[in-house]
DNA sequence: ATATTACTTTTAAAAGC
DNA sequence: GCTTTAAAAAGTAATAT
């Protein structure tokens, strides 16, 4: 998820008016929604000239995205000067640890975690370093979100991997299938 | 200093005043929950914590005292689910989930994770089971957590399956329909629940 | 009775109520 | 705090067939 900001005003209804497939309701939301199909993202634009996009699955598709949303606006005669620029706020990944994690024993050995599976089958766990919160299961899959950068993912995932693994709380998985690509 | 006693004076006061309040709906929800003196006093303690911390600030205090009640049945080991404790307010099971999760994380009380053997014994007591019962789908709880098999799944979910099979075991069948109906869970989760832990766990039933 | 669809959790930002 | 947007994980719930 990312932020976009053109240093100028717009005129959402203007906007709203004379661009096809856009979403525009101020006493539902601030925001005019206008979904890209390729790549498939959604962004949020406010009269600021300020926008969240969300939806792109790596920084080169943001980017092609972002080119293409001001490109379609420039089609319907928004004037857009400068270059917009371009701020990532928030990565969200899955990873798979390929190992079965014992989540009872995790929410007892683990210090900053949430356990609860009469409210959600995943542990979370917030990390201080890097700065993420992890969604992890017992299947070993996780979700990593709250990272600025992708470094963070990757060297999140390799923490609680270690971490994990020091405390006790891995078993390998017994009937693996696999993919044979 | 008279300014800084006045404060506190007035400080003291408010949070006499939210005491006092709050021990009444405890008093209130604790009653029409059933909840034994011991965990209502535990809950008051919470409660008490949460104030003097000024985390019921912005908050209702209705759901507040709820989300310190469901802490003092989970440390207390008493199987309540957050929707029973969330009905007797005006808040729903998001808010109240929401104050709970606060008070893990604001304050030093430890919860353990929620163990589907206290679900069982209040099932099986819901449902007038035997003694025997219980015992048996306890042992199925034990070893659907050998197999890992209860991570991450609803601990009242896998307490009603164990309670159907064992109910089944000793002859003292109850339907899916009404196991899932104390224990708070759909028909569904009943059944799915029941068909893992029979497979995984070898349990035959006897076909009648 | 099973198959969809939908909601639970987490994260971040935008402008305004 | 709320409103809106998206995405993943695995479980459960609601509704459809």
């Amino acid at each position: 998820m990312a932020t976009v900001t053109l240093e100028q005003s717009l005129d959402l209804y203007a906007m709203e008016r004379s661009i096809p497939n856009i979403e525009y309701d101020p006493d539902q939301f601030p925001g005019l929604i206008f979904r890209l199909e390729q790549p498939k993202v959604t962004a949020l634009i406010f009269k600021s000239g300020k926008m969240v996009v969300t939806g792109a699955k790596s920084t080169e598709e943001l980017i092609k995205a972002v080119k293409r949303i001001i490109k379609t606006l420039k089609k319907y005669g928004i004037k857009i000067m400068g270059k917009p620029k371009i701020q990532i706020q928030n990565i969200v990944a899955s990873a798979n640890l390929h190992v079965n994690v014992n989540l009872d024993k995790a929410a007892f050995l683990l210090e900053n975690n949430m356990y609860e599976p009469e409210q959600f089958p995943g542990l979370i766990f917030r990390m201080d370093d890097p700065r993420v919160v992890l969604l992890i299961f017992s299947s070993g899959k996780m979700v990593i979100t709250g990272a600025k950068r992708e470094d963070e993912v990757s060297k999140a995932v390799k923490r609680i991997f270690d971490k994990l693994a020091e405390l006790d709380c891995v078993k390998p998985i017994e009937e693996e299938e696999e993919l044979e690509l | 200093r008279w300014r800084k006693w006045q404060i506190r004076a007035r400080i003291q006061s408010s949070i006499d005043r939210n005491l006092a309040q709050a021990m009444n709906e405890l008093e209130r929800i604790g009653n029409l929950l059933n909840l034994p003196k011991s965990v209502k006093d535990e809950a008051a303690l919470i409660y008490r914590k949460a104030v003097e911390k000024g985390l019921v600030r912005g908050r209702s205090i209705e759901s507040v005292v709820a989300a310190a009640i469901y802490a003092a049945c989970r440390r207390m080991k008493l199987a309540r689910t957050l929707d029973e404790i969330a009905q007797y307010t005006k808040a729903n099971r998001k808010e109240v989930a929401r104050c709970y999760r606060l008070l893990l994380r604001e304050l030093d009380v430890s919860v353990p994770v929620s163990d589907p053997k206290d679900y069982v014994t209040r099932i099986a007591n819901l449902l007038g089971l035997s003694g025997a019962v219980m015992k048996t789908a306890a042992e199925i709880i034990d070893k659907a957590k050998g197999s890992g098999l209860t991570a991450g799944k609803d601990p009242a979910g896998l307490a009603a399956a164990a309670i159907y099979i064992a109910s089944l075991l000793h002859d003292e069948r109850r339907t899916q329909k009404e196991i899932a109906q104390v224990a708070g869970v759909t028909e569904v989760t009943v059944r799915n629940r029941y068909k893992e832990l029979t497979q995984e766990l070898k349990i035959s039933i006897p076909t009648q």
